[in-house]
DNA sequence: CTTAGGATCGCCT
DNA sequence: GGCGATCCTAAGC
């Protein structure tokens, strides 16, 4: 088929590392609401700064599971972080996601987040899932159902990589990435 | 602008 | 019982 653009899409399969770069640029939605993806973190089995690393438990179960669906665990007892799994089944391998430029439900990311300078509403892993109105109860969801859309980003974007962010384990793997130029981003990258 | 402390839950040792 | 894949506020410079 000449004259026609191949479609694109994401690839689940993928090992987390180059998961995290194809998100780079990529749109969520949850309900709607949502935007582009510019910060992502890649984390797997053999990384000691993983859920996943010491095998399958309770609460990273869906880690564990296919590909493509969303892993929902609660941080330091307050916020939401928003994975999605990817790679072979059972290999316990996800991208978080650590930032979103606000695109589509400005006013229910508002209204969720309260009061606050756009830049900041989906600046975080903690601050995206509260805006988005993401919690436990989307623990599993597939991300080609009908609640999330993940549509991939028409060009390639400048990513921009660094070490991850607020780990104690594994600080240097340079497994954090950025859209080049992104003032959402949850902290510069140096 | 930078830093320090508190909130608060569930997992794993 | 300790400690996070965090965020917010307040205080200091």
């Amino acid at each position: 088929m000449p004259f026609v653009q191949p479609a694109v899409q994401i690839n689940f399969s993928s090992d987390a590392d180059h998961l995290a770069q194809q998100l780079i640029g990529a749109f969520i939605f949850y309900n709607g609401v949502g935007g582009r993806i510019v910060e992502t973190e890649a984390y797997d089995q053999s990384d000691p700064a993983s859920h996943s690393f010491r095998g399958k438990t309770m609460r990273n179960s869906v880690m564990f599971g296919a590909a493509g669906h969303a892993y929902v665990y609660r941080s330091y007892g307050l916020h939401w972080c928003l994975n999605i799994v990817c790679g072979e089944l059972d290999r316990g391998a996800a991208v978080l996601l650590r930032a979103i430029e606000p695109l589509q439900g400005l006013d229910q990311m508002r209204k969720l987040r309260g009061p606050m300078r756009d830049e900041l509403l989906c600046a975080g892993p903690g601050r995206l899932c509260q805006a988005l109105g993401i919690s436990s109860a989307q623990n599993g969801l597939s991300l080609s159902g009908s609640l999330f859309s993940l549509l991939p980003s028409a060009q390639k974007p400048g990513i921009l990589t660094g070490p991850r962010i607020g780990i104690s384990k594994g600080v240097d793997a340079p497994l954090r990435f950025g859209l080049m130029g992104s003032p959402f981003l949850s902290k510069p990258f140096r």
